[in-house]
DNA sequence: CTGAAAGCGCTAACAC
DNA sequence: GTGTTAGCGCTTTCAG
């Protein structure tokens, strides 16, 4: 049997359409015998309201799409969550998409976007670069999270990659260190992100007076633990030196530490480590892992604040909102 | 200015919505001039067609929920990126969907419904009772994933979790420990998860003629690192003794692992500990985590069918399938 | 191969 | 307070 419609309720209670909208979506003004009526119809034909007959006559969802990499990256299942949150604060509902593997490049994911799926997007790019970002014309609400170029004219909310990433280095510094490696380079187009992190690296060295070595700067293989590992070991066993490693984010840096321990390197004795996300896991890890926090919390709060300015009709020019970050010491990079 | 509709597209190419139509969904039977005529007139308006209405009026989405409790819990990450890929095989697109933080029950995740929105949900359940599932009737397509009581009307995919804790503690035994504690158990009303596990881990104990000691049996306090992390801590400090722990799963392991490093407790030697899901980052913990691994592709394929059989209207009664799973022993549980 | 018109289920004016 | 009715933008018979 077909499922009810507003319809099917309204003649069961011997009441107009109307009346039923209104008791469905809580409106004040209904008698209280004819709201009772009217419920005891909905209960008894199981009716539940169809959401596109409703966002096709409405033209609003309630609906917010987060769109990241894949969730199997600890960093967007923690990012997502902060979104829902903040969301949930503005009545908004989240849906969480991911990128399809190996097929459509980012800028597709908001091309050929389907209207009145959703209000808005959030979107958090690993890939797109500055050309990409320039061709961007999207004709609906959307924030940009992460590393996005800044004079785009797009919403976006980030940290200052560049001031953070020369913090964690000094921070290094601080601690004695002399032969810093950075995990995080990549093949060209090098993603947004790591250019930046390897900007800020470099100029603190260089404002320390540090030598710049690029054989310390280790090529990505894939951001994952996996993907650490294996560039680590691989540097451990082409000879290459260091006395403290800093990784492009958290999940290279257990890789990192993997490798590490497996050669016999103490950490943070030989090498100190340090990574950027400060995931739930990190601080489990072992050494516990000094990691660069960036504020999730206000990073979802500041990203949504911004895109229901966008859905209430907000026009102006691309606005770039920077979030707080701080160094988190842990054992990972205590003492030489 | 408004979002072009497919009127508007059909005025401008002089053609009906018919055919705009034809194009826009790759019907066949269209002259090339046409189709070539029709898609310049959509390349020049910028049109994309509106999603509510097309569902509206084909009854149809194209796409399945994952309803998951939160994505930022590292396990619920990976699977719901496992759904999506088989999901993929099957034309269906995935959204993620998250429970809204201390508010409604998990039931209401599955009553409060709205129709229209998918065309099926897979749900991973986490607090859902025996006696929350008897009372389910969703007139929906439905898979539940995880420790489903068995005699459901409702598809279900899982492991057989007795048998595979059962695996895990002999394991343990066979590796020499004698005293082994588990990290699982959880206030009443127990979710089936902890319960069936533990039952598992108390039957291996029988069989092996070990005593059964409650005291090592821990209460959980979350099911996060954090909390793994505090119970152990709370219990080493407490004088609990075991020579091995087998967690609920693998987050609990790394707090856990945590915690008996800062008790300076050496791993395996003088405990081996145990996890289950065999999350991305385990293999990456110090020592190595061994875990019982479940098969998420295999699991998320599994899925995927049984809901779209209930999508192409079937309607017998609910399945149950168990998928593979095996002891995967790394450095944590390894010589005594 | 293309056009015309009737819905899909709901909301929102506008009457009453 | 409650009923009537005209769309929301698209697909889908059914003609031609």
């Amino acid at each position: 049997m077909a499922a009810p419609r507003l319809i099917d309720v309204a003649r069961h209670a011997g009441v107009s359409m109307k009346t039923v909208s209104n008791v469905v979506n809580g409106y004040r003004h209904v008698r209280p015998d004819t709201r009772q009526r009217v419920q005891s119809a909905i209960d008894a034909l199981g009716y539940r309201p169809n959401a596109s007959a409703r966002r096709l006559a409405t033209g609003r969802t309630g609906t917010i799409a987060v769109v990241v990499w894949t969730t199997d990256v600890p960093y967007f299942g923690e990012i997502a969550r902060a979104l829902q949150i903040a969301a949930q604060a503005h009545g908004q509902r989240v849906v969480v998409e991911q990128l399809t593997p190996r097929t459509e490049p980012e800028r597709a994911v908001l091309q050929n976007r389907d209207r009145g799926l959703v209000d808005g997007v959030i979107f958090h790019p690993v890939r797109l670069t500055a050309d990409d970002l320039a061709n961007l014309q999207p004709d609906f609400p959307l924030v940009l999270l992460g590393e996005a170029i800044r004079p785009t004219a797009i919403d976006h909310v980030g940290v200052d990659n560049v001031a953070a990433a020369a913090a964690m280095t000094e921070h290094l510094i601080r601690g004695g260190r002399r032969s810093i490696a950075f995990l995080g380079r990549q093949r060209e187009p090098m993603g947004e992100t790591s250019r930046q992190r390897l900007t800020g690296y470099r100029q603190a060295l260089a404002a320390a007076g540090l030598p710049h070595d690029p054989s310390r700067e280790l090529l990505l293989d894939g951001l994952s633990a996996d993907g650490g590992y294996r560039v680590v070991a691989a540097a451990l066993a082409g000879g290459t030196r260091f006395d403290a490693l800093f990784c492009r984010d958290d999940l290279l840096a257990a890789g990192a530490i993997h490798a590490l321990h497996d050669h016999g390197v103490s950490i943070p004795e030989q090498v100190a480590v340090a990574g950027w996300d400060d995931l739930q896991i990190s601080r489990h890890l072992t050494p516990s892992l000094t990691t660069l926090a960036t504020d999730k919390a206000g990073t979802a709060e500041t990203a949504v604040e911004l895109l229901i300015d966008r859905m209430n009709g907000f026009t102006g020019a691309g606005r770039h909102r920077q979030v707080e970050w701080r160094v988190v010491e842990r054992a990972s990079t205590r003492g030489p």
